[in-house]
DNA sequence: CGTTAACCGAGACGGTACGTCGTGTCTTCAC
DNA sequence: GTGAAGACACGACGTACCGTCTCGGTTAACG
């Protein structure tokens, strides 16, 4: 369990004073193994007896920390889309390609990537996971966005361009190959994707540089 | 019931002459509310019992025509993915409009977009309902691709264009915002989109018109 | 199916006059197959469609004839527990030993003795059932009683002898066996048993000359 | 749950340190459901739900206790038929009442009489029920037998008198009147059964002056 | 001799019980 | 109080049976 999550107190508990202080690293193995058992059985399929003998826990431990299976799932998933951190080099071409690789990144990761589709599908019907799902997609989207204008605003392409739609192909480029297609999206690709999408705003003179 | 799925044949049976034959009426009611419990349910929330009660049958009787309740899912969801016929009104902008609104349907279209995440859920981990995902999809982005194609050698757009990446971002805008958004997107957004991609293919004299 | 039953009607019919007339011989095996099979796995193991196998004929064909599994379970206990002609011989010993053979017979024959711990089952919770064998034994004891009663008429026994019991003990001394012991009683055994309770009521000399 | 059933361990658990320990109280509980459920509707008629809705307690902790219906019939069998204690008052009459007596109750008590048709029919084609039943009549009627045996060798009766026959008698004639006569047969009944049965071994003397 | 109608085997159908298993709660012992 | 273990109520799954129905095909009696 190498690539452990960082995570967070799972519950609020003020200051519990008397008795067997809680085992803390037990959150982190439990939210792991809920990672994999989920991304191996899918959400339907995984059981919470399972993610416990694959923490090494008992299924109360897991019970004490979250009410319910879907809160837990909930949890972890909170955990696995961490936000990232935005980035503003003055290349446009960079930013855009920071910005975008997050998402990459989250459809890469073997545990993330396993986990996104029962993600979504829980997000359609439990309004607790869609929201934190929401914010996080949300949030790595805003910063997209904010690349874009910096740009137009510093003239590096034409001010037409819709900053929203631009980054939702690029995002939604990859989401489709990954989901849709079972394809992975490296580096590389990432970055030749950016280049050809650029060329829908970047200014003449550039369009015919890169041709 | 109107919104009624046209059903192939649930199992192979090549011609049982013998005993009462099978209501074919029913094979339709049963894929019907299964795409109904399980749009409103999710995968998981849906119960073989309420499908039955939805489609007015037994439990039998559903369990006499697929073996189990994801004999049953896989099956519904290849009676919604229908494939799709090309067009070639030989107007670029309006061909690719024309292979991209299916995929926008799909998304878009109540009972088929509630199903949609359950159904990427599933194909994760079942191969069967991967393969019957896989080639829907491969199927209308082919198309798409050849409509860029036709209008790369008619030499309407610039010959470095890359189709797959191109129409990957399309398709993907729509994936993205209906999926991780939540946002429906209707055919005039659709045209939208496609005119702002088209920008970074088309000709330049094309190119100043549209500005 | 060589032991074949003697089967009455099972259903009323006045006069089907057209169409395809009701093969009798068909009554006679699905009889036979019912006591077979409730015989060899008890009431509740047999399956009406283990029986229509046995009597190779449909389903279908045993509901038309009765309506219900508990309907030909009643019949075919009707069928099997067959009145019996009473006998006076002049001899008390002989007549009451003829009396009480047919209730042995019935605990010994195979297929009959196979039924009864169904049939008493069943009796327990359907009165229909239950007045078959009522019936059936209320006959059977009835003819063993006045027996004893043409013996007292006669002075062959003590006049304070009660018929009833004396019957009672002796058919039940054949019951007990056969159903608590799990022992079947055989003809001379029979005779041995009829023999010692005459003692209790037989007149002295006959008990001395005995002794 | 007044005449609750004293029931010895479901299942062999030698020392289950760990986990919460099993409600003993529950195993009496469903034991008595049972008697009451079957003794209500047969033992086909009765159903492992309502044996459960009867108790209190969740299907699966019946299936937790017993693997199947039958096994938890068989074992309500056991715990129903339990042994009676032997007398030997000194008086042959009353020795061989009281023997006989502890089979009778077994055909009046209420749960009890209920439960005996649907236990003979399972027995017939469940070894292990025969069994259980089996051990119950041997021990009662053993007892019996030596109350006649003590008798013969005191001389209170003539010494060819069949001790195993004159018990057959007088439980058969019990279990006649009860299963196929649907007669109960209270105390006084049963005294005037055995009194007429000595007759046919008693003393001279002694008969003399009981007529 | 053709119509007609009931029969027969086969099996689909709605319903229900069985026995298994997973969820979320609880209760025990050990630390 | 925490933790492992497992009992508990509840409910869904997939199987099997009941009693009803609907097919194609057969078989007598009627016209």
């Amino acid at each position: 369990m190498s690539g452990s999550v960082e995570t967070p107190l799972a519950v609020e508990r003020p200051t519990p004073r008397r008795g067997r202080p809680r085992d803390d690293r037990l959150d982190a193995a439990i939210v792991d193994a809920t990672v994999a058992e989920v991304g191996a059985k899918g959400w339907s399929g995984a059981t919470i007896e399972g993610i416990a003998a694959r923490a090494g826990v008992g299924r109360g431990t897991i019970y004490r920390r979250w009410p319910s299976k879907t809160d837990l799932f909930q949890y972890a998933a909170a955990a696995v889309t961490r936000p990232v951190q935005a980035s503003d080099s003055g290349s446009f071409v960079e930013d855009l390609f920071a910005a975008i690789l997050p998402i990459a990144d989250l459809l890469t990761r073997p545990e993330l990537a396993a986990l996104l589709p029962s993600l979504l599908a829980e997000a359609a019907n439990d309004p607790a996971i869609q929201q934190t799902l929401r914010a996080f997609v949300a949030q790595s989207r805003q910063q997209a966005i904010e690349a874009v204008e910096r740009a137009r605003r510093r003239g590096d392409i034409v001010q037409t361009t819709d900053a929203e739609t631009l980054v939702d192909m690029l995002a939604g480029a990859l989401v489709y190959r990954r989901l849709l297609l079972g394809e992975a999206t490296d580096a590389a690709a990432v970055r030749a994707l950016v280049r050809q999408a650029v060329q829908s705003c970047a200014m003449p003179t550039v369009t015919e540089e890169n041709s």
